[in-house]
DNA sequence: TAATTTTTTAATAAAATGTTAACTAATTGT
DNA sequence: ACAATTAGTTAACATTTTATTAAAAAATTA
C-alpha cells in the first residue's frame, strides 16, 4: 500500500531531484519526476500520484503556483501535497497550506526525516479512504453496500469471504501472510490455519481462480 | 528476542493491569505499568519498551491522546501501540489508527488471543525492519510481493530459493559463508551442506549462473 | 424454535518444496 | 600430475504445505 505508492516529485535543480528519487525508490516507492511546473501539471494526468513533492521555490511558476493550480480541479482532490522549502526562504507556512498543502519539509532534507514524514501522510491519507470500493480489472468490490461485482455481474460472499477478499484487495500483489490474514479478519478468534483455505478456495469457486495466487509457505495475494 | 520484548502496560484500572501483567509475564515479556496517561509518558523516557498496551477509556488523558503525544516525538517513531477498547464503546477504529496506533485489542480480554496478538505484532515489527525490494542491475527482488523480476521477466521461486537469493542480495559483492548462509537460511533445521549448493543450482537456472559466483572453500556471493 | 446459512474443523488427498545420497566434475595443494 | 578436497548434478525420497471434501458447530433468519 505505502510501500506502492507514487509520489511525482518537482524540483527545477536536478541535483535534488536525485537525491529525492535516490532516497525514496529505495524504500519501495513508484518515483517519477518533472523539473518544473508546467511539466508536473502535465505528467500529473497520466502519472496519478499519491503524492506531489513541489519545491517552492522554482523559477517561472512557483510551488504554491503549481499547489493553487493543482487544487482548482476536482479530480486532483485526494492527491497529496507535500512543500519542499529552504529554512532561510521567506516562506510562510501559512501560504502553503492555504494554497491547499498537507505537509512541508525544510531544506535541508534529511533523508531518513523525509522518509518518515512522507510514510506518516501516506499513512494518515489511506487510513481517510479506508473502507472505499475497490474496482481492480473486471473485479468491483464495495463494503458499503457489500457489493461483489465480478465482470459486471453480482455475486454474492458470505461475510467472512467477502472480508477476506476485499483484504487481499487492498493491497493488489502484495502477499499477505497467514498470520496477517488472522490477524485483521479473525480478529477475536483463534482458528486453524485450514480454515483460511477454505474461505479461499469458496471465493475462487466465485470468481475463478485466476486472481487469487498462492504463495506457499507464505500466504495469498490477489493479482490482476 | 521476542520473548525479551519490554512492554508497557497502562490502564486506570489495576485488576486489568494485573491480569495482563500475569498472562503476558508468564509469557516471558517483561512488563512495565502505568495507571495514567502521564506517568505513562514519563516512564516511555526511560523503559524504552518495545509495545505500550493502551487502554482507551482512561480518565483525564484517555488513549488516544496519549497515543498522538507519543507519536508526535520522533524518537518514540518504533515503539509499537496496542489499542485495548471496550466493544461496547463508542470507539472508532479509524480514530486510533489515525492516532498512530500499529493494532487493537477489544474487551473482554480472552489471554490466549492476547498474546497471540502481542507475539504477531513484536514479529511484524522485527521483520518489516529489513525487507526491503532490492534493485541490482537487471534483477529486483521484492518480498512484499514475493516478486522476482529478470530483466523484466517475472519469474517464480520457491520460498528457499527466494529467501537465499535475498539474503546474498541483501549485500551485494560480500561473500556469504555457508556457515552465515545455514544460520541464517536454515534458522531451525540442521542441513547437509549439499542443501546449499541444490538452492544455489536452482536460481542459477532461473536467473543464470552469471551473478552467484562459488568462493570456493568460503562461501557465495552475489555479484552484478 | 426450526430452518437456513455461514463458519469452522477434521480427515484425507494432492501438490509443491526441501533434503539427501550417490555420483561426477572441478579445483587446490603438494 | 595426483591425491585430496570441495562443489555440482541428478533423481529419489521425505517433509511440508495447501486443496478438497464432508460434516459438525455456530450464527442468523424466518
Amino acid at each position: 500500500m505505502i510501500e506502492n505508492s507514487k509520489i511525482l516529485l518537482v524540483d527545477d535543480e536536478e541535483d535534488i531531484l536525485e537525491f529525492l528519487s535516490y532516497n525514496l525508490k529505495k524504500e519501495g516507492f513508484r518515483i517519477d519526476t518533472a523539473n518544473n511546473g508546467i511539466s508536473a501539471l502535465k505528467k500529473l494526468e497520466k502519472s496519478k500520484p499519491d503524492l506531489i513533492i513541489l519545491d517552492v521555490m522554482m523559477p517561472e511558476m512557483d510551488g504554491i503556483e503549481v499547489c493553487e493550480k493543482i487544487r482548482e480541479q476536482d479530480k486532483f482532490d485526494d492527491v497529496l501535497i507535500l512543500f519542499l522549502t529552504a529554512r532561510s526562504e521567506e516562506y510562510s507556512e501559512l501560504a502553503g497550506f492555504s494554497a491547499g498543502a498537507d505537509d512541508y519539509i525544510t531544506k535541508p532534507i534529511k533523508p531518513k526525516l523525509l522518509v518518515s514524514r512522507v510514510n506518516a501522510i501516506l499513512k494518515r491519507k489511506r487510513k481517510k479512504k479506508n473502507d472505499g470500493p475497490i474496482e481492480i480489472g473486471d473485479i468491483h468490490i464495495n463494503k458499503a453496500n457489500h457489493k461483489l461485482l465480478y465482470s459486471g455481474k453480482e455475486i454474492y460472499l458470505a461475510r467472512k469471504e467477502f472480508n477476506l477478499l476485499y483484504y487481499l484487495m487492498t493491497v493488489p500483489g502484495k502477499v499477505f501472510t497467514r498470520e496477517e490474514i488472522i490477524s485483521t479478519i479473525w480478529k477475536d478468534a483463534i482458528v486453524g490455519d485450514r480454515t483460511i483455505d477454505v474461505h479461499i478456495r469458496k471465493i475462487r469457486e466465485k470468481i475463478g481462480s485466476q486472481h487469487i495466487k498462492t504463495i506457499k509457505g507464505i500466504g495469498y495475494k490477489f493479482d490482476i
